[in-house]
DNA sequence: CCGAAAATCCGAAACGTTTCGGAAAGTTAA
DNA sequence: TTAACTTTCCGAAACGTTTCGGATTTTCGG
């Protein structure tokens, strides 16, 4: 291994100046600075980061932290995530590890145990659910950390989010400006934060247009086709009269309501009018469909540009209002609306 | 955070001591041995892995190292990858990390810049290929890492693999042994070496029956279920007589043999016979086929315990031979073959 | 040409752990 | 009682880096 005493010698200055050199710090000659990058690099000369992060406790390697569930495995939802981070913090000149915690870990030990090894730098948190310990937690430790969504009751920490509130209410309010009266929300699984914001969006809209939400209109569960499918099929078969407009969490849900529909024989827009909310994943092409969904737009892409920013913002000590965004979405109108018909 | 100073405070002893102590040194006193530990635990102490790092050289996490690709975030065998070999080094007292690599990186630059950074003490190399790179510059730098798979080539490493050239062979026999000459093979890309074992297989055990392999017969490319489908109709559409018997390295590639058969009107095992190898991944269940479809069945999820083991064993020094192993399939006979009819 | 300020450098300490060599106390054999 | 072990402990050094405080050289205004 070739450690910066290697290199102080063959540059022929003191490891010290070597250190301040490669680290661009002030006071060192730019000849030299690149004198010294050179014979660095043409030795093959790395950090050591175990060295660097005990005296000055920087690693420059943040992590992602996520238990193992059941539908771990296929969930490429997930995994978008871990690319998205991973480019982002590359890009950075940072390392992006992910630790994966099994089914039975207490996931704050699991925080705790990585955080006295001291060995990273910081954590992203994904998937925030409502009262989410590890935010509690982590900033009781003083551990930098950044939020994908936050939490309705507290906000004090980094973090960046879609307007979910809005997001639901923005769909629900063009269903009422149509005429709709039985909106209905098939939604993700209600103790995440994004799906309680879409609810209350929901909700809150609906009772501004002085309808009172009906539970029997509303889903809440893992965001597949399937349950799509099933939910849809429910709300429309049941005796009473069905929603003639529904928002779909995501497309993936909107793809299973179509088939429902398609398999009762009712047909979009005519019967029953849909919008969904688009995370832009691969795969999932709303403007496919048919009819062309239209949708909520926000690439979940674009979330790991911010995330990583703000983690190393965190990191530095900038302020938090400077790092915390959220963004709303674009609403994209394609074939699957139309005005109320019963 | 709490170092092994404030333990040895609190316990009354030296902080040589306590350490000895925490790592079950011999020329502790079992009593104090117990004290310690108690302390520690009740006062949450986590040893600093960069500090132990530095000095030992032991770190205690491993890294598996990938480099992004396409179809990356759908490859859910991946993930499966990562999450069985994180249980397998969680159990024992590891950390395992998953480095992501951008797709325009030098792998090996990858792997110089970590291991010049100091923290890991080995790694996992998966989807070994032929003159695969990094085992040689791993290898160079005298670095522990396993491979999942081998090299035909070179075998000085440790390795868990399962028999792919018998995979073939085994299932090539099987047929011939039925009558079947035109036996054809639907592989994955070829530069992988559990591919390539299996081509060898597979033409060993025809030229041994003294059947030329036909190029014709023989598809090597992403193992998704189009390209099984493809493959099939291809080789079963074009003028000539097409094969009798197929062998589809995996359960995705045999369910698009089966569709396309389907769609020409041919059944299975009357028209075509069809072994694949089942790795048993989730969301595919071969005997769920119709009719249900005969494996060479070798549970990937058993790969995760060796490769754990033996990757420590690297660690720890021991010699080769006791970490290196080859497993056999076990064949599975269900309804898709039969004696040869034309 | 002098003194002060700026530019450039360096030695030593520190981070938290493991480990080497040895010390002190207790035990056993003669 | 003494010599030789055993058992149990400890001080100090080392790992590779950053940083504090100060030292040395160069530059420049007057």
């Amino acid at each position: 291994m070739v450690t910066l005493k290697d290199v102080a010698r063959s540059v022929g200055l003191s490891v010290t100046q070597v250190s301040r050199a490669l680290n661009d710090h002030s006071d060192v000659n730019e000849e030299t600075r690149r004198r010294v990058k050179d014979v660095a690099g043409s030795l093959g000369y790395e950090p050591n980061i175990s060295a660097r992060k005990l005296v000055s406790g920087r690693s420059g390697i943040v992590a992602l932290v996520e238990q193992k569930y059941p539908r771990f495995t296929s969930d490429f939802l997930f995994f978008e995530i871990v690319a998205g981070l991973s480019a982002e913090f590359s890009r950075r000149g940072m390392q992006f590890v992910l630790h994966l915690a099994q089914e039975d870990e207490d996931i704050i030990a699991v925080y705790q145990k990585l955080i006295g090894n001291g060995s990273l730098d910081g954590f992203v948190l994904t998937k925030s659910s409502r009262d989410d310990p590890r935010i509690a937690y982590l900033k009781g430790r003083k551990v930098p950390f950044v939020v994908h969504g936050r939490l309705p009751e507290r906000t004090d920490y980094p973090y960046f989010d879609i307007d979910n509130h809005f997001v639901a209410a923005d769909s629900v309010a063009r269903f009422l400006a149509l005429g709709h009266r039985r909106i209905g929300l098939i939604n993700g699984i209600a103790h995440f934060t994004y799906a309680l914001a879409r609810y209350q969006g929901y909700c809150d809209t609906l009772k501004a247009a002085g309808i009172e939400p009906d539970p029997r209109y509303v889903r809440q569960g893992d965001m597949t086709e399937e349950f799509g499918y099933r939910s849809a099929l429910e709300m429309l078969v049941g005796e009473g009269e069905g929603p003639t407009a529904l928002f779909c969490s995501n497309v993936l849900i909107a793809q299973g309501v179509y088939r429902a529909l398609k398999d009762m024989g009712l047909s979009v827009p005519r019967d029953v009018s849909v919008i969904a909310h688009d995370d832009a994943l691969p795969n999932t092409d709303p403007a496919a469909f048919e009819p062309p969904l239209s949708v909520t737009y926000s690439p979940l892409s674009k979330s790991w540009d911010p995330l990583a920013e703000y983690l190393c913002g965190a990191i530095a000590g900038k302020p938090l209002d400077e790092i915390q965004e959220v963004l709303r979405h674009d609403f994209i109108a394609r074939g699957s609306v139309d005005k109320a018909r019963r």
